[in-house]
This record gives C-alpha cells, sequence and structure tokens, in this order.
DNA sequence: CTTGGGCTTTTCA
DNA sequence: TTGAAAAGC
C-alpha cells in the first residue's frame, strides 16, 4: 500500500448550517440573503452564519447586523433564541443530532462539531468493493463530485467551457486513469468508493432533515476537511494524493487545519514560507529542531499530505458548557449581579444535563467554573474545579459562586477586584448514570440496519445507554468507542502549546496583550504581607508562580500542588460586605488605580474542602472603578 | 473598557 | 489530575 493513502477518509460539513436550519424552520427564509444573529441590541447582532446568497454580497461573520444591512438591504435576519437572559443554541444542538444520526447509519463517525463529522471509510470501502463485480464506478453515481486536479489542463482549452461540464470531465478523465479490471484494487479507487459512499451518505441527509451539505474524501483528515471546502456548497470533492503537490504549491500555511493560528504564523515568518509546499523544501531534522519532535514531525508528513491522526469514534459530547459574556459597562460589579447571572446559566446547564442523562444515560461528575477580569484580554482569567454531584441550578449556582470568591477575594479585603466580563460553567467527567440500563437489544434488533457494517458483540456492559430508544448506529457507535478506548493512544496532531520561540519582538507583544501593563513586569506581592489568612488558607503553603511567562520561558511545575489537605470552607461573604447593591452601578469614569491582586490557586475546589495550595500570582495596573462601586466580597 | 458570543476539543506542564 | 492556552466551529 502506497505510504499516506492506506485508509479513506471523510468529512461531511453542512452548509450554512444555522442559516438551514432557520430556513426550515421559516421557509420563507429559503433562498434568498439570510443571516443568523444573536442578540439584537448592541447593532443589530452579530451574525454567526450567513447564506451563500448572503455572501455573495459580502456579508460575513462577524459582521453586525447593522452593517451587513448597508451591503445587502433586503438582507433576512434570523435571531438566535434567547433563554435565561442568554443566547439558546438548543436548535442548532438538536438539528446537528438528527444528521449526526443519520450519517452514523452509513459509518462509524466522530462528530467534530456541531455541523461536521469525520469517518473512516477503508473497511466499508473494501466490503463493497469485494461485493463489486464490475470494478467500473458510474460516472452517473458521482454526480456532485469533483476531483481535485482534473480535468488536467495543458493549457487553456477548457477555460471557456461550463463549471458543471469541467467538473463531469474532471471526474470521467479520472475515473478512466484508474484500472477497473476485475479484481483490480488502487488507493485510487478506493476514494471512488468512498466517494459514491459519501454521495448516498449526503442523499440520505438531505431526503432525512432536508439539510445541505458538502464533503472531502481523501486519505487523511487534514486532507479530507481541506477538500470538503474546495467546492462548497452541495458538492462533494475528492483528493487524490497525486493532486496535493500542485494544490499546496500556491496554499496558505494557515489553510491547514491547526495551522490557522499562531503555529501557522511562527511557521510563516521563521521559515520564511507562504506556501505549506514550500515547507517540502526543510528537512525533518530542521523541522523538528524549530517546532519539536511532534510538531516537526506533523509539518514533515504534512506538507506532503501525509497525516495519520485517527478518526476518533464518539458522537456525543465530553462536555456540556454555558457561557455569557458582560462586556463594557454591562461588566458585573456586585455579589448580587454575579449570582444572579450564575443562576441563570446553572439554570441552562441542569437543563442541559437533564437532557443528556435522559438521551444517553451519562451524568457529569465536574463542574467547572471559569471567569474573566476586565481589562484582561485572555478568554478567561481562571477557571477552577469542583465536584457535581447533583443537578440542582441552585447548588450549582452557589458552588460557582463559592469558588468565585474564594478565588477573588483571596483574603485581600482592601484590594478590590475588578469587575467580571465573562461567567463559564461547564460540566465533564461524563460516566454511566444510575439506573440507566444498558445495550437494549430489542431496539437493537429492531432497528433498520442498513449498513452491512461488522456488527461487534454487543456486551452488556457496554457504554452509557439510552433510556429512549437505542438506535443501531449509536449501539455500533458505543462499541466502536470502546473499542478504541482500550487501544493504545494514538495521537498525532500537532496543537502546539507554548508559543515558539522565533524572535523576540513577538513574545513582548504576547506578554503586552496578556497582562494590561506593557513592558513593565508587575511585582509580586508577598501572600502573607497585606492580608489576612483564614485559616485554611494558612495550612496552604504558599506557591510561587513565574511571574508573566516569557513566552520561551519554561514553566516550572511546582512541586507541592499535589498534596492537598482538606480544609474548611470559608464564609461566603466577608462581614463587611453590603449584600445588596441595587442600583445598576454603572462604572462611570475610567478611575484607574494600581492595584495589585492575589488570588488563590486552587485544587479541587469543593465546597466542603479546599485542597492545595495559595499561591501568588501578580497582576498588572488594574483600572478599578471607584471603590463604592466595587465588587464587594469579591 | 476593549466589545463579534457561545461554545467544544486537545495539548502541555 | 489540574488549569491555561491554542485552535476550531
Ligand atoms: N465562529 C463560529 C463559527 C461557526 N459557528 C456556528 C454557525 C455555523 O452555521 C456553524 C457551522 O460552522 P461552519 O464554519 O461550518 O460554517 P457554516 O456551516 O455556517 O458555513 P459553511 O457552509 O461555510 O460550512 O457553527 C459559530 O457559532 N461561531
Ligand atoms: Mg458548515
Amino acid at each position: 500500500m502506497d505510504y499516506g493513502k492506506e485508509r479513506v477518509i471523510a468529512l461531511v460539513d453542512m452548509d450554512c448550517f444555522y442559516v438551514q436550519v432557520e430556513q426550515r424552520l421559516n421557509p420563507e427564509l429559503k433562498n434568498k440573503p439570510c443571516v443568523v444573529a444573536q442578540y439584537k441590541t448592541w447593532k443589530g447582532g452579530g451574525i454567526i452564519a450567513v447564506s451563500y446568497e448572503a455572501r455573495a454580497h459580502g456579508v460575513t461573520r462577524n459582521m453586525w447586523a447593522d452593517d451587513a444591512k448597508k451591503l445587502c438591504p433586503e438582507l433576512q435576519v434570523a435571531r438566535v433564541r434567547e433563554s435565561h437572559g442568554k443566547a439558546d443554541l438548543t436548535v442548532y444542538r438538536n438539528a446537528s443530532v438528527e444528521v449526526i444520526k443519520v450519517m452514523s447509519r452509513y459509518a462509524v463517525i466522530e462528530k467534530a462539531s456541531i455541523d461536521e463529522a469525520y469517518m473512516d471509510l477503508t473497511a466499508t470501502v473494501q466490503e463493497r468493493l469485494k461485493d463489486m463485480e464490475d470494478r467500473q464506478v458510474q460516472l452517473d453515481l458521482l454526480k456532485t463530485t469533483y476531483v481535485q486536479g482534473f480535468p488536467q489542463t495543458t493549457e487553456g482549452h477548457l477555460d471557456g467551457l461550463d463549471k458543471e461540464v469541467q467538473r463531469s470531465l474532471g471526474v470521467q478523465e479520472w475515473l478512466g486513469s484508474l484500472c477497473c479490471s476485475p479484481g483490480s484494487d488502487s488507493p485510487e479507487l478506493r476514494l471512488a468508493i468512498g466517494a459514491l459512499i459519501v454521495e448516498e451518505m449526503r442523499a440520505g441527509v438531505e431526503k432525512e432533515t432536508g439539510f445541505r451539505c458538502s464533503a472531502g474524501i481523501s486519505h487523511n483528515k487534514v486532507l479530507a476537511k481541506l477538500a470538503c471546502g474546495l467546492n462548497k456548497p452541495n458538492r462533494q470533492t475528492i483528493l487524490p494524493l497525486g493532486s496535493v503537490p500542485e494544490l499546496f504549491r500556491s496554499l496558505p500555511v494557515s489553510k491547514i487545519r491547526n495551522l490557522g493560528g499562531k503555529l501557522g504564523s511562527s511557521i510563516v515568518e521563521g521559515l520564511e514560507v507562504e506556501n505549506i509546499g514550500e515547507v517540502t523544501q526543510f528537512t525533518q531534522a530542521q523541522l523538528t529542531q524549530r517546532f519539536g519532535d511532534k510538531t516537526g514531525q506533523w509539518l514533515f508528513d504534512l506538507c506532503r499530505g501525509i497525516d495519520f491522526e485517527p478518526v476518533k469514534p464518539r458522537q456525543l459530547p465530553k462536555s456540556i458548557g454555558c457561557s455569557k459574556n458582560f462586556p463594557g459597562r454591562a461588566a458585573l460589579v456586585t455579589t448580587a449581579q454575579v449570582q444572579n447571572w450564575l443562576h441563570q446559566l446553572a439554570l441552562e446547564l441542569e437543563e442541559r444535563l437533564s437532557e443528556e442523562r435522559e438521551m444517553n444515560g451519562r451524568v457529569a461528575k465536574l463542574l467547572t467554573v471559569g471567569v474573566r477580569q476586565a481589562g484582561d484580554s485572555r478568554a478567561c482569567s481562571f477557571s477552577r474545579c469542583c465536584a457535581l454531584a447533583r443537578y440542582e441550578a441552585t447548588k450549582i449556582a452557589s458552588d460557582a459562586l463559592a469558588i468565585i470568591k474564594s478565588l477573588n477575594t483571596a483574603g485581600s479585603h482592601q484590594a478590590a477586584s475588578p469587575p467580571l466580563t465573562l461567567l463559564l460553567l461547564s460540566a465533564s467527567k461524563f460516566s454511566e448514570a444510575p439506573g440507566a440500563s444498558s445495550g437494549c437489544m430489542a431496539s437493537f434488533l429492531s432497528s433498520d440496519i442498513n449498513t452491512k457494517q461488522k456488527v461487534p458483540t454487543c456486551d452488556a456492559k457496554g457504554d452509557a445507554t439510552p433510556r429512549r430508544a437505542a438506535t443501531i448506529q449509536s449501539l455500533l457507535h458505543r462499541a466502536a468507542e470502546k473499542r478504541e478506548r482500550t487501544e493504545t493512544q494514538k495521537q498525532s496532531s500537532p496543537l502546539k502549546q507554548r508559543p515558539l520561540l522565533l524572535s523576540g519582538k513577538k513574545q513582548e507583544r504576547t506578554e503586552t496583550q496578556k497582562q494590561s501593563s506593557p513592558l513593565k513586569r508587575p511585582p509580586l506581592l508577598l501572600s502573607g504581607e497585606k492580608q489576612e489568612k483564614t485559616e485554611t488558607q494558612k495550612q496552604s503553603s504558599p506557591l510561587k508562580q513565574p511571574p508573566v511567562l516569557l513566552s520561551g520561558e519554561k514553566q516550572e511545575r511546582t512541586e507541592t500542588q499535589k498534596q492537598s489537605s482538606p480544609l474548611k470552607w470559608p464564609p461566603l461573604l466577608f462581614s463587611g460586605e453590603k449584600q445588596e447593591r441595587t442600583e445598576t452601578q454603572k462604572q462611570t469614569s475610567s478611575s484607574s488605580q494600581v492595584a495589585a491582586r492575589l488570588q488563590l490557586r486552587v485544587r479541587q475546589v469543593t465546597p466542603d474542602s479546599v485542597t492545595s495550595k495559595l499561591v501568588k500570582r501578580c497582576a498588572g495596573d488594574w483600572h478599578l472603578p471607584p471603590p463604592e462601586h466595587r465588587l464587594a466580597g469579591l
């Protein structure tokens, strides 16, 4: 088997997904320039999905709806529903489940996002090949398929031709180049069979859900993803490895999945290349030296179109979370505000967790709480977790509040906390729900068996199981997921962590972004100096967290973090706090005070026990509201 | 005061 | 195991 051509991998991605969901709900929106926006008050709301008709007018995601209307006056704007005072994505999640269920009839899939899934079709293709007398793939079974790199054009012969004519010529030419004598096999023939299956799957998805999608078919996930985008919407694209060199010669590095961020920029700048194909000029040693073993090797293969990341059999999420931003003047200042919003988030979380228990027989055991403080450019200023024992919004909210208080006050009574610009609750560490019936054989047998896959033995102690109806595909998935878990971890994605060392200049910028005070490293506060520690806090040994890291610096793993002693939970409110600050405490002026803050660094925060260590963390210059407007007690 | 928002997964130390 | 960060939809 040719190196890098071992598998047949497909990626299916829904076209302007949220828009299609809204169009199905309101058919008047069909075939019109249309967007989905969330919230209304600020500039008409932010656009998160755009129909292809609207794209033709230059409308894009991240635009304000008001601005988009200027580009396209007839633009239809569908609104994300709101519940508990926040955007509610339920209808899109449910639509996603519909789609995934249909796709799972055709293959074991990895749900990669709300609207896309990967599938490894290698085994299915082999099966289909075995049954094929005639190894001729019919052109008319690939009605929506493109083959990248075909038709091969030497001059400008094809320039004037209709796009559909070119597509068809390309498929014909490519099919003709494959050996199709009985018993023949080749990686390219297998891609063609894969494309056949994906044509069927996509037709099935549209028939069952009404939603259209595009797909890429190739030998690995990166190429499949790339191929999918080449002929959107409502089309699929085969990307043979032989077409990669020409494609990669002029493909910007950032177009490759995983290279759209800092790593990609560092490749472009560090190697002085623009296109991914240019990376082939560097030796393996050069790449590993610059980017580390794992990333270097991945990159060496990738720039040749080779990638071994496995498709992970998983169609259920690993975490369920909700969050809300409070930008600018909306930042939360009082305990009552924080309490209230935590409760709203907890209500939604409880609903979704209960639904998950009902539908999939799984319960989450870990609650993660996160916040962002005003002035912090990071997505999350800090997060801590605690046990999630019961699905009760009130309890979830109060645990979350306790965590936030413990972190924010850290016993520093006088140094006020900055307002909060983000609250986040997330539940994870799912396990089988008590009382969930395992492996529902009745529904397994009764569900329509469309697929000719080898059905793995469905042992009684499978995965978490739905209480309603188990579909064959979900059972197949559970078996596949279980298999996967027991196998050795195969990993091959290059998500690189600490920014790469390139030149010193970039790194200063990185630091500046993190801390609002540039150039100056904020002084470390000694934890003992300005604060009274509670009993429990005193037991913890202070842990020095390195000052803001320069990107290249090595972060020291501190020793004592693992030792944890059970501690008593500090009181929720400090005696001095005024509970009710009802009037809307808008931050009136930009009175900037320099305030260093202390943070508690806590491992495993539970309502009953605070385990672990106190850590000093330093802040830059903080812009604080006048004292009377501060978030007392937080 | 940094303001597209609300998500999810993976990697690293 | 945890929390931060990266990358993505
Ligand atoms: N930053 C983003 C990106 C996407 N989405 C949502 C809305 C999209 O409809 C859906 C799928 O994302 P895609 O990137 O696949 O974009 P679309 O499906 O909308 O369009 P395309 O046809 O390009 O796939 O996820 C989102 O909420 N926020
Ligand atoms: Mg999509």
